[in-house]
DNA sequence: ATGACTGTCTACCATTTGGTAAGTGACCAC
DNA sequence: GTGGTCACTTACCAAATGGTAGACAGTCAT
């Protein structure tokens, strides 16, 4: 599953055949389909999994941070490490809800939570006068296609001298964040 | 060629077969096969021309206008344009440039010329003073991000209860001007 | 009129694709 | 030891894929 979802993330799930991906795990593809019966019962595990990981992996990096700003820091920081540490995850996420029904309806279904509770709490964050007022899902939107777009056009980092390592993710945190900075801060003046 | 750059953006490329681009325009597959002589013809015509076309869009955008924040937004304002537009415009250039060897040298060839004008134009804005220093990489593919993971991941929108139509589209241009724009105003304190 | 050229078609083809059927050996309860 | 399940295999298969070859009609210069 691992391996399904790098080379899903990386080369599509079009781009994936059960032969090549077999190949890859030193396996016959009817192993893969022993296992997950269809290559949609894979798409279906392989999403389920990532779904779930994501959830843990920003749940965790908010826990016991104080709301407003500080979980907004956080969630970046968390969002970005993963862009390094685990860019298939992010990425095996956007590829499949690009897939079509049904599957960017179960993703969606999947992704749901963590969206509503991201606007929530920009929700709760400015009704409370920690962040400026304005649509949530707009900033949220924003937001994530930073994120997300740094990893799915990797290739474009390339073309500007750059790698998506740390260092790189560590300015564009700073940008995103910089960003979010002049979005979300109450004006005070 | 637009049905197949349509087709290539929504579906992608390893998910858009010949046979199926052909029925959509009620010609035969062969008939496709005479003018592009292979499907790797017609994703470097496709490719040549989406690039071309985003080119002479963004140069119109800008001409006339003077440098500095002016041309900032007169580019935020043309992608978003586009997005909503000429979707597939922005989405084909991504998905083939993630198609991995050889076609994303390609693209970023053709891409190459569009990313330098822009650092360039930054670098300059930043050094007239008209821009606060920082990296103007880093700020230009956060920049690009949003915009192409708003086309990308148009399903995400819809999670949200949006759609991709004039109105998001503005708002999201507010969002984003005013991300660049805390990015890039000179320091004045 | 005719020959060349162009655009499209029908008819194939080899390969790849996701998927089924039937077997094989290892392990394990009894 | 025997039956059963588990993980995995080999052997197929029908459909779809990108691509080739050749026929057929329209246009156009000579």
């Amino acid at each position: 599953m691992r391996a399904a979802t790098v080379a899903f993330a990386e080369r599509g799930v079009a781009g994936t055949s059960l032969d090549l991906l077999a190949a890859e795990l030193g396996v016959t593809k009817q192993t893969i389909l022993y296992h997950f019966g269809s290559k949609g019962g894979l798409i279906e595990a392989v999403l389920a999994r990532a779904a779930e990981d994501l959830a843990a992996e920003l749940e965790a990096a908010v826990v016991g941070v104080e709301p407003g700003w500080p979980s907004v820091e956080a969630v970046v920081r968390a969002s970005f490490g993963l862009a390094v540490r685990r860019p298939e995850l992010l990425g095996v996420l956007r590829e499949i809800a690009r897939l079509g029904s049904p599957w960017s309806e179960s993703a969606l279904d999947l992704l749901q939570p963590l969206i509503d509770r991201a606007i929530v709490a920009l929700e709760h964050g400015m009704e409370a006068g920690l962040f400026q007022a304005g649509d949530p899902r707009l900033i949220l939107v924003s937001a994530y296609a930073v994120v997300s777009g740094v990893v799915a056009d990797s290739e474009l980092l390339r073309a500007m001298g750059m790698r998506l390592d740390l260092r790189t993710a560590a300015g564009l945190r700073r940008t995103l964040l910089s960003f979010l900075g002049a979005a979300l801060a109450p004006t005070r003046s």
